[in-house]
DNA sequence: TTGACGATTGGTACTTTATTGCATTCGGTA
DNA sequence: TACCGAATGCAATAAAGTACCAATCGTCAA
């Protein structure tokens, strides 16, 4: 299961980076590796305060930073302007709700696979892309007040 | 040029949809077009401060979402928790600076065509789409602080 | 197993980005 | 040129994210 393979990895990641396993990190991590969804720094505190009675908001965001950095989680790029995340780090393309804003996967793993040159003419470095499909999920399309 | 073109596209669009063709509107138009970036609602704001004084920041981010709303801009999808705006909504991919945060357009504007479905499996209706090449700009890789 | 040290956390305050409400002013039409 | 609804400017507020610092915790060596 994805949960416990994150876990793992987590474990994995702190011990080889001397960093810290702490009982916080290894619950923001299982609260976003439990989603399907990608969601934003303050949905996955709410999650969290229920499970864990005392977590801040900023070490939710100061986690999920760390994550980031470890390459243990990704930011997804959306029109939105707000931060969503995934514990999915490989590529793959991402929907994007244009009603209700919310992230998920698109079936399809492999659409848009591309292959960006390192170095465009201008001398932009390119480490990464992103794919985004941009819409109407069901829900919003049969109910469009959310 | 480009500015002209989009200031004429204003007259027509605000005359067929009926919308006002303020001052404060035609503006906001010249100094967005007028940038070979995808600058930022406060970015704009400063631009546009030095023109026209007495320009609320408040009108500028009214501006931009109407000028949405009326296809004659778009917002550009990126990492960043903040919206970028482009005149230019024709498809095409962006560069983003993962140092400065800067978004550019991508040289090759037939880079990453895609035609996805109209919907998914899922039910989820696809309008649009976005491809964006992430990295760091000429600038930024050599003095990384800004 | 324990003690010490540096890393991490929680809380608060603050910044930045964006939105809302409302009185005033302005653009477009007759 | 006067009217009317739309648009603006200002101030207040909301939402998203960051900085600071004292208190606490996780890790590692003894």
């Amino acid at each position: 299961m994805f949960k416990q393979k994150k876990q793992q990895e987590l474990r994995e990641i702190c011990k080889s980076r001397g960093v810290s396993l702490t009982p916080q990190r290894q619950a923001v991590m299982r609260a976003l590796a439990a989603r399907r969804d990608h969601p934003t720094a303050d949905q996955l505190y709410e999650d969290l305060c229920r499970q864990m009675p005392g977590m801040s908001r900023t070490t939710v965001y100061r986690v999920l930073e760390t994550f980031e950095k470890l390459g243990l989680v990704r930011k997804v790029d959306s029109r939105a302007s707000k931060a969503h995340y995934d514990a999915d780090t490989t590529l793959h393309p991402h929907l994007v709700c244009l009603n209700c804003g919310k992230v998920v996967d698109y079936q399809d793993r492999e659409f848009g696979h591309l292959e960006p040159p390192v170095f465009t003419d201008d001398g932009f470095q390119i480490v990464d892309y992103a794919v985004t499909l941009v819409g109407f999920c069901r829900q919003c399309r049969q109910d469009p007040n959310n």
